[in-house]
DNA sequence: CCCTGATTCGC
DNA sequence: GCGAATCAGG
């Protein structure tokens, strides 16, 4: 069955993504694929981010060598340099947790109240082997401003257990920029290295 | 080898 | 439309 890209699904996906999340952080997040990610994210018209290579042009030579074509210069060479949140997003100070049972499970408890303050979340964080997440743990990017795209008028911050019938979202009125309410945003910004496999 | 994202192509 | 497979760069 292809992933259902509910309103709430593609809010999260674009919040993520517009985060500075990788593709297989967000693909964790919201248990799909970095492929699934990247997938969507293309169809829905985001992506404006780096691109660590540029693929060989596909050798489709033009079967009608229009005349009017190349408008293209070439004015830049290649990828952007100037990438805020290129480097630093891939590792942002706080990363949404992975909404698994907000009810439930007590959560980590390592919430950090204030976001994304400290320039060094890493060092005392490696008490067990993560997984992965390796590099994630260098950088600490800044506090992302600029609330744009309004995510939904309802926090998305699903409750239950995808798929089944008791399965719905939170519903509240979401933070400005956020896909969830305050009180679901503390919940999804947890410090870091944390949720992988807490979906199940 | 790990990571990253991009594109292709069968479904 | 979806995403695994594949590609390609760091």
């Amino acid at each position: 069955m292809a992933m259902e890209w509910t309103e709430e699904t593609i809010a999260r996906l674009r919040d993520l993504w517009q985060q500075g999340l990788s593709t297989a952080e967000i693909g964790r997040q919201l248990s799909v694929t970095k492929n699934a990610v990247v997938g969507k994210a293309h169809r829905l018209g985001l992506k404006p981010r780096p691109s660590p290579i540029r693929r060989a042009a596909k050798a489709a030579s033009a079967p009608a060598a229009t005349t009017a074509e190349a408008p293209a210069p070439t004015p830049a060479v290649e990828n952007t340099p100037a990438t805020p949140a290129a480097e630093a997003a891939a590792a942002p100070a706080v990363t949404p947790a992975a909404p698994q049972a907000p009810q439930k499970a007590p959560a980590k408890a390592q919430a950090t109240p204030t976001p994304a303050p400290q320039p060094k979340p890493a060092a005392a964080a490696e008490t067990a082997p993560a997984p992965r997440a390796t590099r994630a743990t260098k950088a600490a990017l800044r506090p992302v401003s600029e609330p744009r795209r309004r995510s939904s008028q309802s926090c998305c911050w699903p409750l239950g257990d995808p798929g089944t019938p008791g399965f719905h979202f939170c519903g509240a009125t979401p933070l400005p920029g956020k896909p969830y309410c305050a009180e679901h945003a503390q919940l999804a910004y947890v410090k870091l290295r944390d949720r992988r496999d807490n979906v199940a």
